[in-house]
DNA sequence: CCATATATTGAATAATTATTCAATTTGTAT
DNA sequence: ATACAAATTGAATAATTATTCAATATATGG
């Protein structure tokens, strides 16, 4: 292993960025960053990430990251599944720590649980607190970008 | 015409109520309903209706109608797009008349606009009214169920 | 360290979807 | 009504994406 960490990131990274309309396309974009492979894997890889394709004026179809759980429900009436309660994200040799209100931890590391972005294998919640225990070779910073996509209230926080 | 417009209202329908994996099993389930045509249209009418296809986890990749502007915008942050306003929808003579509050009328229109369903042909705001001219042989039904994905508020709506 | 199970991957190919081209139908303007 | 333009569609085919199969690499347990 040690190379679908790397280009898993940077799939998700050039797909978040840029129109792309097929596997070829994102295929070419990767070789420039030196990761090559084929079109089989890339095929494969798009599924892990349940990336979803998308109508687009322009392009006609476009690769999209699948929808973060917090924008999929925080708007919906009852709010039942917005992050209410965090408070902040740390890490600790290559750990990460949430705090939270008293009682929310549960709620929040189910939130995580669900979207399960790839960087995090897991979560353990106690009663304020939450520890993320990242995939390998996945740094501090992935983690933090995955997890913004899930708890929106951590893009404004600078930590 | 006047088929294809039957057809494209089946389309929404069946993908909206099923987990449709792939062209040649809605075709078939098209077929059942009496609609013959063949797969090269229906690829043209997925584009035309900007249908999605996205991961899940039993089937794969099943297609999906695209998100309203309601869902889509409803609880991010400021909340900008929201319907807010709607007061009721009503039909005269096969034409939508949306009443909304004093100044309101604008900004819903041009959510709808932005939605823009086929079965609406196109919409005039004044200050509290909205006028919905759609398609022809779209149903009152056919653009009430359009607008509900636009309007989530007229989900609790009798009239 | 060795043996075995699991994962990852590429090449080839199968399956699926989009497009081209021609034909036909529908709409519009005299 | 007639002529011309635009839209709709199917058949064939091109393009794209998913899967099969075999090979290799990686992890796990003794």
């Amino acid at each position: 292993m040690g190379n679908r960490t790397e280009r898993l990131l940077a799939i998700k990274e050039i797909i978040s960025g840029n129109k792309i309309a097929s596997q070829e396309e994102l295929l070419h974009l990767l070789e420039r960053r030196g990761l090559n492979f084929t079109q089989a894997t890339l095929s494969r890889d798009l599924k892990f990430l349940k990336v979803n394709k998308i109508a687009d004026a322009q392009k006609g179809y476009i690769y999209k990251l699948p929808d973060s759980i917090g924008e999929q429900n925080r708007p919906i009436a009852n709010g039942a599944y917005s992050a209410q309660g965090f408070l902040s994200l740390q890490f600790s040799n290559k750990l990460g720590v949430i705090k939270t209100l008293p009682g929310y931890a549960s709620s929040i590391a189910s939130i995580i649980d669900r979207a399960s972005p790839f960087e995090i294998i897991g979560s353990i919640a106690g009663d304020d607190t939450i520890l993320i225990i990242p995939h390998d070779n996945v740094t501090e910073q992935d983690v933090r970008n995955a997890l913004v996509l899930i708890i929106p209230e951590l893009k404004e926080q600078l930590t």
